[in-house]
DNA sequence: TGAAAGTTGATAGTTAAAGTCAAGTTTATA
DNA sequence: TATAAACTTGACTTTAACTATCAACTTTCA
């Protein structure tokens, strides 16, 4: 019952991205400095977003990735769906014939509920919200750094 | 983002005894065989919720498995958490001391939403509810072929 | 009363999948 | 042509899911 760090590494990345990206395209390296992940391991992760196109590619020199749609327009659940695979607390939520004696599977309903309750969380928080939160707390950090400074 | 076998195969045991114990010991060997899961298997998952006190055992001929508490008051959870450990998206939920640098981790509110949101579904939900509504299930089913028979 | 059978208890081993890292290859720019 | 970057592939490491074996305990029955 773990989000693997596919999805936490890849979560990170992508609010990395929304928070630097203007119009031009950020290099794998600045993000795994940035964010303290292996380049390697981004690399594979940049992979797969971009074949789901939640993010596109600019080759060469002065390439990098940047976002393929608004912020507002990504969904957390896009992405780690996209890195994970479907969430769903077992297989039978999602394929229907996979109960196939459903008298065995009481427990079916719970793990639809479950399905639904994680879902609304994931599906209702954009990219957009983490970036604003982001920035707000790296504005607050800013703010007890010179506090600090002028009690001294 | 998955529940293992462990807590699924560990709940599908628990809601059998939860049916089938009626003051007396259920041996491993008879869940096994309507669950169909092997002994071996099972007998770490029982080893386990013997440890957390969720069942007792009776050892020697006639002996098994039952229930230590009734089933009103064990929830989902309890099951879940015994087998797979703390419900958790991330680990920075359960330890505080994990998000060393918070300012990073604006994505931490994410992860403590989906952990409320999972943990307020396993909790409300008893091994009472899942062993009534596999009753309800099967009396449904032999409805249905007596039905088929009578059409006959 | 004592041996056989039924049952849990504990531990170690095997296999397969997932996660992670490393190195080399291709493409674009200057 | 040199460099910066994405892309690709392969190998290693860890974890999960079982499997197998044997020890310990308890009842039953001859």
């Amino acid at each position: 019952m773990r989000v693997s760090t596919k999805g936490r590494y890849g979560l990170r990345a992508m609010v990395d991205l929304a928070e630097h990206e203007e119009g031009k395209a950020i290099p794998i390296r600045e993000i795994s400095e940035r964010q303290n992940i292996s380049e390697q391991y981004l690399e594979q992760l940049f992979a797969t977003l971009r074949k789901a196109k939640l993010v596109k590619s600019v080759r060469g020199a002065h390439g990098g990735y940047m976002l393929n749609h608004e912020p507002e327009d990504i969904s957390v659940a896009d992405i780690i769906t996209t890195l994970e695979g479907p969430i769903a607390p077992v297989d039978c939520v999602i394929e229907d014939d996979f109960c196939n004696y459903i008298d065995k599977c009481v427990i079916h309903g719970l793990w639809s509920e479950l399905a639904d309750a994680i879902n609304g969380v994931i599906e209702n928080m954009t990219l957009a919200d983490l970036r604003d939160k982001a920035i707000e707390e790296k504005k607050r950090e800013e703010k007890t750094v010179k506090e600090k400074i002028e009690v001294k």
